[in-house]
DNA sequence: GTCTATACAGCGATAGAC
DNA sequence: GTCTATCGCTGTATAGAC
């Protein structure tokens, strides 16, 4: 789900889209123009507004394109091992993803809006919120899966542990962007992982 | 000293930064302007910059004031029931501390700041980073306390646990902007403590 | 589909009167 | 200490040629 150039053929629009996820990914909704984007793809700014009206407009399918990347990464995993990965292993590969995110400087491209969700289009608003929901809705399965075969333990409601992986995972890349320093983003995420399933020392490591 | 109708005693440059750190909380260090305090205070934006020459010593001088005040709420922990509140209580007292920063849909003004990290001032980040270390070495303290008298029970070292609670109370407050639910940043916190202290279910939450 | 050119609002910041 | 006035720049967005 990373982002990033995908191949040389790409469409302009593509290629829009991949400059603006950076930009909003490193500096922020608010942190970029769309001279910024110009001005790395060597085209105007008059083309931009071509393919993406507005800026509220870009936005939102930035966020469109990036759930849609999320949510086959998470059906990925559940296709993973023919269905037979355990509720650890997907916690663990769940992980593994936000630290493909965390790369350059980055953080995840909705914990970003969130942060700036206030000074967002509606549009926006509605659909950052939607990806966390899809989140949430995935990690709450995996969760009471864990806990129904013993293999995961965890206080209160599997949706309460859901919001707190997520929280934790989202507030780790922000904690970490101050030191520029993915290994602390992974010994987070491991420390989570490991007070989720404590017996299962071999599986935590979401490298 | 001259008399506009202020509610207190508090002089201009304490009436800026209350407004300026409200703004930057909910809209960021990127999403208010000098007209929008401005305009909030009756006064005008040449007045600001006399207060605060520009932008930069204004974001300096905020992150001052609010690492302070942070510092002074975990020396008012530690000093708490004479300095006998065990380890478990003061975590939840660190969580309250959250709590009460959340309101009127602000977020931590670090959290927030570490989002725009990459486009701040190299003195603001160096702040922001400061204000991480302060709450992490504090944290680290409670922690390796709580291990030594049995009361507390994580993986990994006592550093790691700090930056994951750090991470997980910046992360709640994050991922529930989009929802405006206090209840929800306290019912992650509420899960993180018991995580960590599995025995004391018991053990009062953070509201 | 991309360009040049431009409109127009907003930004942080400064000079100088009072 | 606050004001009016203004500067130079950047922001998003549009019109119309090619």
């Amino acid at each position: 789900m990373g982002g990033g150039p995908v191949r040389e053929d790409e469409g302009t629009a593509a290629r829009i889209l991949d400059a603006a996820e950076r930009l909003v990914q490193v500096r922020g909704f608010n942190g970029f123009s769309y001279a910024d984007i110009a001005g790395e793809l060597g085209i105007t700014k008059a083309a931009l507004h071509y393919h993406f009206a507005g800026k509220a407009d870009l936005g939102l399918a930035l966020i469109g394109r990036y759930a849609s990347r999320f949510a086959e990464a998470l059906a990925a995993i559940d296709a993973a091992g023919a269905g037979a990965l355990r509720p650890a292993q997907r916690l663990a590969e769940y992980a593994a993803l936000y630290l493909g995110v965390i790369q350059d400087g980055r953080m995840c491209l909705c914990g970003m809006l969130a942060a700036e969700y206030p000074t967002l289009p509606p549009p926006m608003r509605e659909a950052v919120a939607g990806f966390f929901d899809e989140n949430e809705a995935w990690l709450e399965k995996v969760l009471a899966e864990g806990r129904a075969d013993g293999s995961l333990r965890f206080p209160g409601t599997a949706r309460e542990s859901a919001r707190m992986v997520i929280a934790a995972l989202e507030g780790a890349m922000l904690t970490a962007r101050p030191y520029s320093d993915a290994e602390r983003f992974r010994a987070v995420a491991a420390s989570i992982l490991a007070g989720l399933a404590p017996d299962a020392a071999a599986e935590r490591s979401p490298a």
